[in-house]
DNA sequence: GACAAACTGAGACTAAGTATCGAAATAGTG
DNA sequence: CACTATTTCGATACTTAGTCTCAGTTTGTC
């Protein structure tokens, strides 16, 4: 079964009807970059109108087909999500995002609850750095 | 010395001119609740342009004299940063933030660096939940 | 006080997203 | 297949958050 049809599916157990714009949308994610824009859906998936498109978008952030990813600029950009909980690593350089799942953010959250008396709910965590392989790429260029 | 004159110290220190609209929005910023919109800002400052408000609060980012909170539904609040680098603790019902500072995110953030091969350079947490007072409330409503 | 550089406000513009609403498509039922 | 309630759609106007431009003003400095 495609990554289209599995989703297909989840959005028809939900009880939401499998429109063509949505199916258009839906094509236009999976042929997508790692991480995109609205608009960049918006291009791909031709005579789908703006508002289904942000609507659409946001049905699949519910059933967590997508997640958004905060840029470094504050800027929101969208990518397929794999996993449930999990959070990003973003190469500053060539802006690649990569996931990751084992976070043991747990232990801090544990501690800032008992320190603030807080009931933790969620957070949100994205990290920035350099991946391997811009940094090597520097290094040839600075040596 | 003044809180007031304290940040203007710090803008000429680093050779930004201290003129009669910043310090309109340095006002506005500290009779300001403890997080709050540009909007909030520019109906505080009278006369200055919006334009201006935002150049400011850029600026005032730059100088570490405010940061930004990241609300749960995506929107961008700012808040008078206190130290240098830490997090926020959002209450998801009455909207109050405390700021945590002794942050153990770098074991992490180590442990990611081993395991991604990336050079982590920064990271952003927020962290949503519900305050002791709060719950309290809820508590005695429920029962 | 003169001067260059920094800064300002007005307003047009962009980006990202929401609201409205009449029209069209869908899923389920007979 | 036809019917119908409901969902969804697209167009468009609007909102919010922020940027850009540019002529005019203010500042710090000499």
């Amino acid at each position: 079964m495609s990554d289209l049809d599995l989703i297909i599916q989840r959005l028809e157990l939900r009880g939401h009807r499998i429109t063509a714009s949505r199916r258009r949308v839906l094509e236009a994610l999976l042929d997508a970059p790692a991480h995109f824009t609205v608009d960049d859906v918006l291009r791909q998936a031709t005579d789908v109108g703006r508002a289904t498109v942000f609507r659409t978008m946001k049905l699949l952030q519910d059933l967590n087909v997508v997640c958004r990813v905060m840029m470094e600029n504050g800027s929101l950009h969208y990518r397929l999500s794999t996993r449930g909980h999990h959070h990003h690593l973003v190469c500053r350089s060539c802006g690649q995002v990569a996931d990751f799942a084992n976070c043991d953010v747990s232990s801090l959250i544990d501690q800032l609850a008992r320190s603030t008396d807080y009931q933790i709910e969620g957070h949100w965590l994205e990290v920035y750095g350099r991946c391997a392989s811009c940094r090597a790429s520097e290094q040839a260029v600075a040596g």
